[in-house]
DNA sequence: TAAGTGACTGAAAAACTAAATTAGTCAAAG
DNA sequence: CTTTGACTAATTTAGTTTTTCAGTCACTTA
């Protein structure tokens, strides 16, 4: 019965925020639904933001893992760059835990919330560093500052995936392909 | 002395936004301010929102003219739009009304502000889709979704100049021209 | 006697209430 | 006719009380 109670707690933890947010999810509630007592949470993680920290750092990993997933080696880097990026997205608009985090920080502002939520997008961003890095020392793209590209690839994906929607129709992902060939491939003039 | 009163009114909304907000504005206040009853001030305006309608369009008017002055018929079509797009984000970071509204925006999520900065972003795009399409016709630069493509360009410009500065080192205009030459002029790959 | 627990505490947030503010009106003045 | 500012209803703020909750620690249990 009582195994792993670390992986319990943050199983609960993990439905908790996915289901109610950071904010109302309470310490004795996590501890009830993992069928463990308060303290015993406090053995494992000294507060409730590093319980969370835990939780987003698998995040990330899972994130990543859906992208590296749907990266094919022998398509072109730009086909590769919309792929990643779109799966990365998403996987933000659709993972329970991200959007109820999206949620809380729009309408609450909770501090952590945002917090953690800069933090996926710097991992997200380092990702993509890594991966344009790979491609500028195999020759595949000319060299380029990579925070700065890295930074403006995400933010354009962004903008099409999410901003673009609150004015207009959702763009299907052949046009986000499209609209990002032109820009990556050969500029817009 | 009580010559033309509407545009005492304006004047006074206006200084009163800049310097305190559009929820901390009062009419009281602004008809303190242009020395009228506060009664007149309904004779030309609705509401309180309908001067601040008015006031927005004007600094809307504003904004593009800077725009325009600082463009240069026989520069190249993409040095314009850095020209133009960088002038207009300058005025945003530097008129204190929009200061302000920004801030307002961000620290109460006044509705009235958010609606009416959304209207000035729209504006802009507007604004960028006609340079575009100007510019396309003249055979300039090959056809492309101008929505789209106005809509994209205002949102990397507003990454490189307000995103980029939370996590680093503010870019300098040259900067900015240089990654953007690169993505308008040959792509990134 | 080590691991686990939940009653307890102070600090913070929510709920409630009373008081103050303010957008918009309109009867009277100019 | 235009202008006004006292007035009102509705909202917001400020002050107070109540409740909630993160984190601790004395105690239990195995």
């Amino acid at each position: 019965m009582a195994l792993d109670r670390r992986k319990m707690i943050v199983e609960a933890a993990t439905k908790s925020f996915s289901l109610f947010g950071y904010k109302a999810t309470t310490m004795d509630q996590v501890a009830k639904l993992a069928n463990v007592g308060k303290g015993t949470i406090y053995t494992f993680f000294k507060n409730k933001e590093e319980l969370f920290e835990e939780i987003i750092s698998s995040l990330v990993k899972e994130m990543i893992a859906e992208a590296e997933f749907v990266i094919q080696p022998d398509l072109p880097f730009t086909e590769n760059v919309h792929r990643a990026l779109y799966r990365l997205l998403e996987f933000r608009s659709q993972h329970q835990l991200m959007i109820k985090l999206v949620q809380e920080e729009k309408e609450m502002g909770t501090l952590a919330v945002s917090e953690k939520l800069q933090h996926v997008e710097n991992e997200i961003i380092e990702y993509l560093k890594r991966k344009i890095e790979g491609a500028i020392t195999k020759g595949a793209i000319p060299a380029a500052d990579t925070e700065i590209t890295s930074f403006l690839l995400l933010k354009m994906y962004i903008a099409l995936v999410s901003d673009w929607e609150r004015n207009h129709e959702p763009l299907s992902s052949e046009q986000i392909a499209e609209v990002m060939k032109v820009f990556l491939l050969k500029g817009l003039v």
